[in-house]
RNA sequence: GGGCGGUUAGCUCAGUGGUAGAGCGUCUCGUUUACACCGAGAGGGUCGGAGGUUCGAACCCUUCACCGCCCA
């Protein structure tokens, strides 16, 4: 094993590492492989995305998914790929091409455009794969998918022919939400409503730029004021025309004035009163949002806002507007461009969702788990008020519905459709035309959990066994992805449980700022991921950011974390330095040799640190069981650093050097055992580290016959019984350890207060309660940098003038030749109090006869302990201060 | 309006009925041959409010307040 570097070099390991893993084809899943499988598919970054820290988020966490079941010996795949993101990458082009080249996409002519599409993909593209990589994510790059993959495209247009011939996906005139930014239909799914500070027109006249729109007047048809109007008719202002008032009991009398005027054309209720009374419709909006009412050259061409305005003002000019008064509703927004979402009647493809009574069955019944479950009912919510997806955009970058119109009507007969659906064109295609819109994204996504894979990998591996994504996405993706698994059975079987895409879903935090604000491109709030792994290398950026990860809760992110994270590594590193400085010691075998009869002499240390492993082990494989990052990491951070590190490693110091050889040796051995089990254990969080430690303390040969990668090193189980009774690791053990540290403490806190640098030696006396092993006794004179450091028998008196401090184990003097008496009057009243105080606590406890009687034996013996600990410890602090007089 | 989270130390958060915790920050001391990206020590909280259940509540129940998110 060749020297450590004085310093941790992350950019000297990482890349070394990640070309090797690389090289020996470690990730990648083999699906004829007898090993039990593990799987999961990325959520597809887009296309010309990078990576940002919610990217980083979700990777590290499949990432550890991944190299702890591979450890665990499952099978892995984890496979990646990336989305076209119709909408997206499509705005990013025209912006671009509108600012360099100064045109527009239908400047272009779609054919032209396209073409620019795919220049720019190809210049852009799969940057964000390379910084994943970088991040170290173990996913199988020989299976990298997307979704214009050839077969994938062909596969998203089988979906549509399939469910169209089946009568779920039509093509019908309904209300849309229109985006007159991209100029496309969205899904509900797409509206996010923010709350927005408008004006009530009365008599409502909330919109009045679409006034010329209004195809009736509603009331409520109890309501007594409006009650004989109903079936006359009103004189629209704007575009001036008689239209019918009309009751309809959608009206809420107590709103404005309780009259509504019905738009048909640009508003959902509207659209629907207006059905039932069979009111014409009238659309008065171009695409892009400009009013289209030559009827009205006053507003005719002006952006919907400004004929906001410029409506009231005409009001208001014929005295028509009674008053306005401010008022807050909610608005739709777009969620693609950001700007409100117009209502609007529009031909396009809808789907009728299959298969939803299933789909909420699966959940239910927890052939699917959420983590967290509380999911489960937002889920739910929606699968129960569901509404039909509209899935075509009027986007060029998509999957192109696979549907035709004839050119001539004539030359359709009979009844059937005059569309042609079919993933083939229709015979003497120049008679048709396709249609021009596209698909939405997440309809080709939906279909990503089992149409990234080949039939034999799918075999192996579908289901797959978990999903890690946001929950922004539950409706747009998690839901869908159900729904499709359960239609389109692409399992072994017809059973669901062989067709649901996954069987867990952990759902993480969105990351926010500092503040508390979502991290977005405006704000500049979102720190670029890349250069954090150049400052804190990729596992200080993973581990730092998983200890902050608490599931189902946001993480308000601070750059400090992630310097902790490094500040992890760094301790790591060091820490393996100094058991390498030992290298001559020979690794010791004592915890493999299998006799039952053979034991060594462990000391309190040797099995308190053993014990605290066990419970780490345990502790962190059930936290990843149940997908609980943080708790994982913190677990591992406080056994390696305040366990580990600050005691065993301190205290192991002495027992090196001793001059019995067996000593030192078992102690090189417990060293190595609890390295070895923490390397593995760490591996998930911090691969490249934990690989490059692994080979410098020379682990690779030791433990791993088969592959020299910590990769495929076994994931640490708990202690068997039989190992625990071979070596008395029993919780009195741990016990005692804590009374030895109890005892260190102690004496530090004796060495502080009377202003004694830690550095410098000095005489302690300690007068023990309890028999102490040779072993014990070094351990505390190393750890108290005690010299020298006196064991005297129980009639041992201090001088007055001794600083002294009781523990459990008995009590420890510090000799000092002056004694700031002050100063340690009033360390001694102010320790008196606080044991007053508890002393108090628990006699309240005892003395309440109920709690004597009814709690628990145990508990009761509990109180009674620490009520004698107490007394004697108030008992000895009063005596030293009694000296002091 | 409906639903879901949250409110614990200055900050960020753990803590599923029995001694209130961690990290950071603060204060004091220290470069003892693993580590100053470090070590040692200290201070700091009526667990959002009010009721209730219980021998015992940060934790369970009811209710209120405030913050955040989703849906309508």
């Amino acid at each position: 094993m060749p020297e450590l570097a004085k310093r941790y070099d992350p950019k000297s390991v990482e890349p070394k590492w990640y070309a090797r893993w690389l090289e020996d084809q470690d990730f990648k899943a083999d699906a004829k492989s007898a090993k039990p499988p593990f799987s999961i598919v990325m959520p597809p970054p887009n296309i010309t995305g990078v990576l940002t820290l919610g990217h980083v988020l979700n990777n590290t966490i499949q990432d550890i998914l991944a190299r702890r079941a591979r450890m665990q010996g499952f099978e892995v795949l984890w496979l990646p790929g990336m989305d076209h993101a119709g909408i997206g990458t499509q705005t990013a082009v025209e912006k671009w091409l509108r600012k360099n080249e100064g045109v527009t996409r239908h400047d272009l002519g779609r054919e032209k455009f396209l073409q620019r599409v795919l220049e720019w993909q190809d210049k852009h593209g799969g940057i964000i794969i390379d910084q994943l990589k970088r991040l170290g994510c173990s996913c199988d790059w020989s299976r990298q998918r997307y979704t214009f993959d050839d077969a994938y495209v062909r596969a998203v247009e089988k979906v549509f022919v399939d469910l169209y011939n089946k009568g779920l996906i039509y093509r019908g005139r309904r209300m849309i939400n229109w985006d007159p930014a991209a100029q496309t239909a969205l899904s509900d799914e797409e509206v996010i409503n923010k709350p927005q500070k408008g004006n009530l027109y009365f008599v409502r006249y909330e919109i009045p730029e679409t006034i010329m729109a209004d195809t009736g007047v509603a009331v409520h048809p109890s309501d007594k004021r409006y009650v004989d109007l109903v079936g006359k008719h009103a004189w629209r202002p704007l575009a001036r025309q008689k239209i019918p008032i009309v009751a309809d009991a959608a009206i809420d009398p107590e709103f404005g004035t309780g009259i509504l005027k019905v738009t048909p054309a640009h508003d959902n209720l509207d659209f629907e009163i207006g059905q039932r009374h069979k009111l014409p419709v009238i659309d008065v909006l171009h695409p892009d949002g400009r009013i289209n009412c030559p009827a009205v050259p006053e507003l005719d061409g002006l952006d919907r806002f400004e004929a906001r305005k410029k409506a009231a003002e005409l009001l208001q000019d014929r005295h028509l507007l009674a008053k306005t008064e401010p008022y807050e509703n909610n608005i739709g927004f777009s969620d693609r461009s950001d700007v409100p979402i117009e209502p609007r009647l529009s031909e396009q493809w809808f789907l009728r969702y299959p298969k939803t009574k299933e789909a909420l069955a699966v959940v239910r019944d927890h052939l699917i788990r959420f983590f967290p479950v509380h999911w489960e009912k937002v889920y739910g919510q929606w699968l129960e008020n569901i509404q039909d997806w509209c899935i075509s955009r009027q986007v060029w970058w998509g999957h192109r519905i696979p549907a035709w119109y004839p050119k001539k009507k004539s030359e359709v007969t009979g009844q059937k459709s005059e569309i042609y659906v079919g993933l083939e064109p229709p015979g003497h295609p120049e008679n048709w035309t396709q249609e021009e819109d596209t698909l939405d994204t997440w309809f080709s996504s939906w279909l990503w959990a089992y149409e990234t894979m080949d039939e034999e990998t799918r075999r192996k591996f579908y289901p797959t066994s978990v999903l890690v994504t946001a929950p922004d996405i539950i409706f747009f993706w998690v839901a869908r992805m159900i729904v499709a698994g359960l239609e389109f059975k692409p399992g072994k079987s017809e059973r669901d449980e062989d067709n649901i895409p996954f069987h867990d879903v952990f759902f993480t935090g969105l990351i926010r700022d500092k503040q508390g604000r979502k991290m977005s491109k405006s704000l500049g709030n979102s720190p670029d991921p890349l250069e954090l792994i150049d400052k804190y290398g990729a596992d200080g950026l993973r581990f730092g950011l998983m200890r902050i990860a608490p599931s189902g809760q946001d993480i308000r992110f601070d750059e400090k974390q992630i310097e902790e994270g490094r500040n992890f590594a760094t301790k790591l590193w060091n820490a393996a330095r100094l058991r390498q400085m030992h290298r001559s010691l020979a690794p010791s075998e004592i915890f493999e040799r299998d006799s039952k009869n053979f034991s060594v002499p462990l000391t309190a240390e040797d099995k308190w640190i053993l014990v605290r492993l066990d419970a780490a082990i345990r502790a962190i494989s059930e936290a990843l069981d149940e997908y609980r990052f943080s708790h994982a990491a913190n677990t591992l951070y406080s056994f390696f650093w305040s366990e580990f590190c600050d005691w065993y490693l301190e205290a192991s110091k002495a027992q090196i050097d001793s001059t019995r050889p067996q000593r030192s040796a078992t102690t090189v051995a417990v060293l190595d055992l609890i390295f070895s089990n923490a390397l593995r254990l760490m591996h998930p969080f911090l691969p490249f580290l934990s690989e490059e430690l692994w080979h410098g303390l020379g682990f690779e040969e030791r433990e791993q016959k088969r592959n020299p990668s910590i990769l495929f090193a076994e994931w640490p189980e708990p202690f068997s019984e039989d190992f625990k009774q071979r070596f008395n690791l029993i919780p009195e053990a741990e016990q005692f350890g804590g009374f030895l540290h109890e005892v260190v403490e102690a004496g530090r806190t004796l060495r502080h207060d009377s202003n004694i640098a830690s550095n410098k030696r000095i005489r302690f006396v300690f007068r023990p309660a309890t028999t102490l092993t040779e072993d014990e006794v070094v351990t505390l004179k190393a750890l108290l940098n005690a010299e020298p450091f006196e064991l005297v028998s129980r009639d041992w008196k201090p001088d007055k003038e001794t600083p002294a401090k009781p523990t459990r184990l008995g009590d420890i003097f510090l000799i000092v030749g002056t004694l700031d008496k002050q100063a340690e009057q009033e360390r001694l009243d102010h320790e008196i109090a606080k044991v007053e105080v508890e002393l108090r606590r628990v006699e309240d406890k005892l003395q309440n006869k109920s709690f004597v009687d009814r709690a628990p034996a145990a508990v009761v013996e509990e109180h009674r302990q620490r009520q004698r600990d107490f007394i004697e410890r108030l008992a000895k602090l009063k005596a030293a201060r009694e000296r002091l007089n």
